[in-house]
DNA sequence: TAATAGAACTGGTATTAACCAGTATGCTAA
DNA sequence: TTAGCATACTGGTTAATACCAGTTCTATTA
């Protein structure tokens, strides 16, 4: 046990240490709020001086995954893992999480001039172009949610079908593909009711309430790069997110 | 301009100077997306070490009101000011961005036995009391939602609704006399339909659709201190978040 | 015996120093 | 003229060191 860090590793040592730390608590060593060694017993135990540690648990505190007390030590959080923010707000996971299969249709992909409201969002001069693609979301076969997304690609950039379905998930490809790294997101969410297309689609009657979600992702620079509207089945789906205090 | 650092404060060095950075960013000394003075320029400016410097802008980038990218230097967020947990889920802040003058009537404060799934959920022994609060929210004097919130609180601890009624906001209250700081929270958002006595309360049929909104909410060493079922009137209400991705 | 002072831990803040790794720019050589 | 490289910026990582500030426990003292 106890890996050792490499200090020829392209990794930072602050990262190796994290994530050394963070197999430990996912394996177990310490029980929840138990004390881990103390940042000087972890200095000579790895031998990476103290700012380097302190890096690493600073870290894994943003995670979740510790806290500290001011003169008594740095602890294992109890709560479960932690997920990022696409894990927790991503369909498929939700859906597993409630034993159903995720599933998607795509509809449609392509090039189109949204509204102005939604440019405007997407910072984007008016009239200019984004890729829409609209899915339908399942859970064991039978529809959840329709999703219409708006992505602002650069110049040249494109996303086909068959990225998307060997893939799975838009921010993966983002990611990967484009080097857009989604960082933030403002959401919103209300009920409206059915359309009579959306009721057909949904299998559901014109009327039946549905919980709309809104959201505007932004990249790792603070640029919009998608926006996003999904209509649940108010009967069917569940909305879970974890809120953090931002100050210190 | 430009206030100096006081090395005898007891506030911390860094804190001073996030506070100065952020005080010129709210002024507007610096456009969104213009560069801010280099970490080695704020060095020999503010007279303090560059560490410090990188700990007060590593602040503010959790924050959210700065960004870096590597090679080029550090740039002011475009991003509206960010809100902590209280204000982007506080009722009032949510109405006032509508328009609506927020309210309250305090329906009720008592110790109560609650479900054991709810004592679970706080982590308390089964049987065990906690406060029971029991508010009905309301926009321009009308009613918008009613909240039931389960608090757990330490022996001898109370919450009057003199309490209540002075400070408005039971955060406040927790931070302020029990040293219990709300830090992080899982939420749920769900439709469901108004009961009959709902329906009276809140002033519409029943049967109509509502937003259930569930949070369970932790404190500095992720013990759990309150949970809040929140029932909202769907056409008046839209719920507002902000995500933040986790990793690094 | 009980209260208290202090030692010995814990994490928190701050400095100095050095080097690594991206980015932009301007000069130089093809 | 232009491609490419050197350079001088930027932030990113790591170290060694010192001292401050809470917490806990023990040994001393009243």
């Amino acid at each position: 046990m106890s890996s050792l860090i490499d200090p020829d590793s392209s990794a930072p040592k602050y990262m190796q240490l994290a994530t050394i730390i963070k197999q430990q608590i996912e394996a177990e060593i310490w029980q929840p709020r138990q004390a881990i060694p103390s940042e000087r017993q972890l200095e000579s135990q790895y031998a990476v001086s103290r700012p380097t540690i302190r890096q690493a648990i600073d870290y894994l505190e943003r995670l979740g995954y510790l806290y500290r007390e001011h003169g008594r030590g740095t602890f294992v959080s109890p709560q479960k893992l932690q997920k990022g923010m696409q894990e927790l707000t991503s369909f498929s996971e939700d859906l597993q999480r409630r034993g159903l299969q995720p599933g998607q249709i795509i509809r449609s992909i392509s090039w189109v001039t949204p509204s102005e409201s939604i440019l405007r969002r997407l910072e984007r001069p008016s009239g200019s172009q984004v890729l829409q693609i609209d899915r339908i979301r399942l859970g064991d076969d039978s529809p959840i949610g329709l999703q219409t997304s708006f992505v602002a690609l650069g110049a040249g950039e494109e996303i086909t079908r068959t990225d998307l379905e060997r893939s799975g998930s838009l921010y993966r490809i983002l990611e990967d593909k484009f080097n857009q790294i989604p960082t933030e997101a403002d959401e919103t969410l209300e009920i409206t009711l059915a359309t009579v297309e959306e009721a057909a689609l949904l299998h559901i009657k014109p009327d039946a309430p549905l919980l709309l979600n809104e959201r505007l992702t932004y990249n790792q620079n603070r640029r919009p790069i998608e926006f996003v509207k999904i209509l649940y089945r108010g009967d069917r789906y569940r909305y879970i997110t974890r809120l953090f205090r931002s100050s210190k």
